[in-house]
RNA sequence: UGCCUCGUAGCCAAGUGGUAAGGCAUCAGACUUUGACUCUGACAUUCCGGUGGUUCGAACCCACCCGAGGCAG
């Protein structure tokens, strides 16, 4: 009998995975796996469940357990607190300090889930191993999932073809709704459970609180970045993102105002009012590019953000291994430190990370 | 010292006799496996610098006081 070791996050769409394989005559174990720990990475300020007492990993476990009970596989369980911390968030940390918005997720699948967790599948004597992840493996090609409104393959985007060797993703044929329906009908303890949101295995956090924990706020001025006047003062290069509106901590006789970039070596945050220019460019310089596809496409499209537009791009391969992403329709909000990822219709090439970024072939002083 | 203007929620700012627009910020939700973006809702319970007065009734009219600024000098 084929064994299929599943990540189960005590979440619906693994359970459900797992009900799925189990229907289809997969020997099928769950394994759940831990690889965060509030008090051992001083996780505290901004933690909203410091006072409860259980802590949500703990809790989802239980959900976990539960699951698997109704599911009839056993459940084992791997923890990669350490590993995370190593391979995963340093480099959020350091992505921070350099001014960028990482996206902590991306390396999260690369180096624990379709690394770490698939060694421990394989120990356990796995054929397959299975996520709930919103996306599909069609002959170790990446597909978006069924459900565009879920697709989750951005995040996915920097593992390579070989990372989806014997690896199946159930419900990326399924939408949400029919998940959900699934779980209902088979009374899973899970079935109404919310969604998970922020970063993976960490969970939602207040973002400014939680850097804080780990990084110096370092305030500054504030520039408008039009007229270069002083309009304020920022807590902290780190705590802002590009396009961001809320949070940003001016008033006045103002329009919305936006985060439009970074002067990380005067520590400046600039910002600009209305839906201004400064918001949009036309280029970008990628670094750090995987390709899961064979392809190598001048002409595709692509995502700047998970559960942002597709946008059509041309691709420039530099001799450096460096790429050059040209979208002439202007794009608003391109961020350093985010991936970039390129879809060809259905599939998902590969992505690189943004370095930098253009207009009218300048780069732009202000990021 | 004389004259003038102004003083409305955290910040801007309408309203000039009939019972407090709007914007920004903020907060709370929705959405969301990255910090967004977007959307929805709440936001001066008799109060418009203070104290009196006129009036059926004032933030809006009058007097004085306090405070900010400007022009004379």
């Amino acid at each position: 009998m084929t064994k299929v070791i599943v990540g189960i996050s005590g979440g619906v769409d693994s359970a459900v995975a797992a009900y799925l394989l189990k229907q289809q005559g997969y020997e099928v174990e769950g394994l759940f796996m831990r690889n965060w720990d509030s008090l051992i990475n001083n996780d505290i300020e901004g933690n909203p469940n410091l006072n409860k007492n259980i802590c949500p990993q703990e809790s989802d476990y239980n959900d976990a357990l539960e699951t698997c009970k109704i599911l009839d596989i056993p459940l084992h369980r791997v923890d990669f607190i350490k590993e995370y911390w190593d391979s995963v968030f340093t480099y959020f940390l350091e992505e921070l300090k350099k001014g960028r918005t990482p996206n902590p997720d991306l390396l999260c699948n690369k180096y624990i889930k379709f690394d770490l967790f698939k060694k421990e599948a394989i120990k356990l004597g796995a054929d397959y191993m299975a996520t709930g992840h919103y996306a599909r493996n069609i002959d170790n090609k990446l597909y978006r999932a069924i459900d565009r409104n879920k697709d989750q393959s951005y995040f996915l985007a920097k593992i390579s073809k070989e990372q989806l060797n014997h690896v199946l993703f159930p419900v990326g044929k399924l939408t949400k709704p029919e998940v959900r329906q699934i779980a209902e009908d088979i009374h899973l303890n899970v079935a109404k459970k919310k969604d998970s949101t922020g970063i993976c295995f960490i969970g939602e956090r207040n973002y400014q609180e939680f850097i804080k924990n780990y990084l110096k706020p370092n305030p500054g001025p504030i520039v408008n970045v039009a007229t270069k006047e002083v309009i304020g003062t920022h807590t902290g290069l780190m705590n802002y993102t590009i396009g961001q509106r809320r949070n940003v901590g001016i008033s006045g006789d103002l329009e919305r105002h936006y985060v439009c970039g970074k002067d990380v070596k005067n520590n400046i945050l600039y910002v600009a009012f209305g839906d201004s220019e400064y918001l949009y460019s036309d280029a970008c310089l990628l670094e750090d590019i995987n390709f899961i596809s064979d392809a190598r496409p001048t002409n595709c499209t692509a995502k700047f953000r998970y559960r942002g537009e597709d946008y059509p791009i041309s691709l420039e391969y530099l001799d450096n291994g460096e790429m050059m992403v040209r979208y002439p329709e202007k794009v608003k909000a391109v961020t350093p430190g985010q991936a970039c990822v390129f879809y060809r219709g259905e599939e998902c090439l590969g992505s690189g990370i943004i370095k930098e970024v253009y207009k009218n072939g300048e780069k732009l002083f202000y990021l």
